[in-house]
DNA sequence: CCTGCAAAAATGTGATCACATTTTCGGACG
DNA sequence: CGTCCGAAAATGTGATCACATTTTTGCAGG
């Protein structure tokens, strides 16, 4: 085991060209795409949260605001924005000595997650069912295939990021507003725990259980896919819960 | 000229004593039981989400960053990372322009939150039960009071905050980390509109359904609850969106 | 070898400034 | 009287500085 490693990753945050110069002319029509160049706030964010979610920051290791602006070469600024928005959802917490870092897991969290998931995920994806077209379908089974493959090579970072995919690939199908901005939030508080635990046990725990979902969607079978998608929450949050969570 | 970002309340923010003078003494005695002032964007989080949640802001109308710092006597910086924090957790939405404002409600989003609330509350509720004691319930007894009185005098704001201490009150028994969190986020993104509707139509459409929660909790009776808290929310919501809401 | 403890470094917070964009306003033109 | 357009005001974003507090470090004394 790494001992106390740092960030398992660059964690380099993309910068293209800085393209603040815009349109000056003033076309009236021309139906402006405004290219609206992302803040650095939010690339911050992105960073940060793909960094939790796939377990590169330890739990309890502390993030500090200008570690991360000099690991990002940005300013604090930004990446003081980005860490009170993922606090609010819950990716990180800020503890009393105003320090921060990813929580790590309780038993008692643990079983809120699995229930918040259980009951969220499901309905999430009975109401997307509907809206889920060939192509979704094939990006949906294209995401399952690669998870078959990650979990053959143990790749672990691989399966969690193929594994994301997968579920979000279905719970987006219908413009969600409400149901999955609260599923990603629940994503983002066990993320660190699962990288965590796989890293110790390795990814031969867990059994695929999507094929069940990929045929109730073709099938358009919503009970099918609400059983599918409990099942393979219940299944391997228990096993992983059981293995690793004492108390 | 305040004319233009005029809110329907003064929304003051509570500064007390906290000069940024403070101890140049060395004086390590003293017994300075540390009272951890809260950061003023703690506080400017708190004020502007009463504000979100007792409707005390028109959805659509902009929320500016300067605006909010000079009616909260703060610089731009705290109301910055507070707007970011609310806009996390869904109560307020950033549009493309940048331009920040409370959502407006839709149809879809609606019958979203009334799902994420039947699924979620119950359940919570469950969970809180056994660690509901005497003096817990007898809160709960005097939220639900605080709601017949305020049906019947046909006060909104203080309807609202009533029946947000009713619920929370129940659900908060347990010290729940991840339910609750996501629960209050779905009542941050229903506030405003549940306010626009009451203004609208009055609070005559609402009928009390806490009597049978109150009566479940005091027999510990589980089943009975969650379906108190289901019937509540469907009853309370169904009727609300009917009433206002065409699609 | 450990324990205090003061100095030094680091951290979060808040304010202010600069700047590009957006919005609003006022007047000229059709 | 309505429509456009340019100037002026306002807004969000990012950087930098100041400061109180926390954490770490270094070194003395037991």
């Amino acid at each position: 085991m790494p001992s106390r490693s740092r960030l398992a990753a660059p964690l380099e945050i993309e910068r293209p060209g800085r393209r603040r110069t815009a349109r000056t002319a003033g076309a009236p029509g021309s139906a402006t795409e405004a290219p609206a160049a992302a803040p650095i706030h939010d690339q911050v964010y992105d960073t940060l949260k793909t960094a939790i979610v796939t377990g590169q920051i330890v739990p309890g290791r502390a993030v500090t605001l200008r570690g991360l602006a000099a690991t990002l070469g940005v300013s604090p600024m930004p990446v003081r924005e980005a860490i009170r928005r993922i606090s609010a959802e819950g990716g990180l917490v800020i503890h009393p000595n105003r320090r921060v870092s990813v929580p790590d897991m309780t038993r008692a969290r643990f079983d809120e997650v699995v229930a918040a998931r259980s009951l969220l995920e499901p309905e999430a994806a009975a109401r997307a069912l509907p809206h889920i077209d060939a192509a979704r379908l094939a990006r949906i089974r294209a995401a399952d295939d690669d998870i078959e493959r990650a979990l053959e090579t143990g790749d672990v970072e691989d399966y969690m990021a193929s594994n994301h995919r997968f579920h979000f690939e279905i719970y987006g199908a219908a413009r969600s507003e409400v149901l999955v901005p609260l599923i990603e939030s629940v994503w983002l508080r066990f993320g660190p725990f699962m990288r965590l635990v796989y890293g110790r046990f390795g990814t031969a725990i867990l059994i695929d259980q999507h094929e069940r979902a990929i045929e109730a969607i073709a099938a358009r079978d919503e009970a099918g896919l609400r059983a599918a998608i409990r099942a393979d929450i219940l299944d391997g949050m228990n096993e992983i819960g059981a293995a690793s969570l004492v108390d």
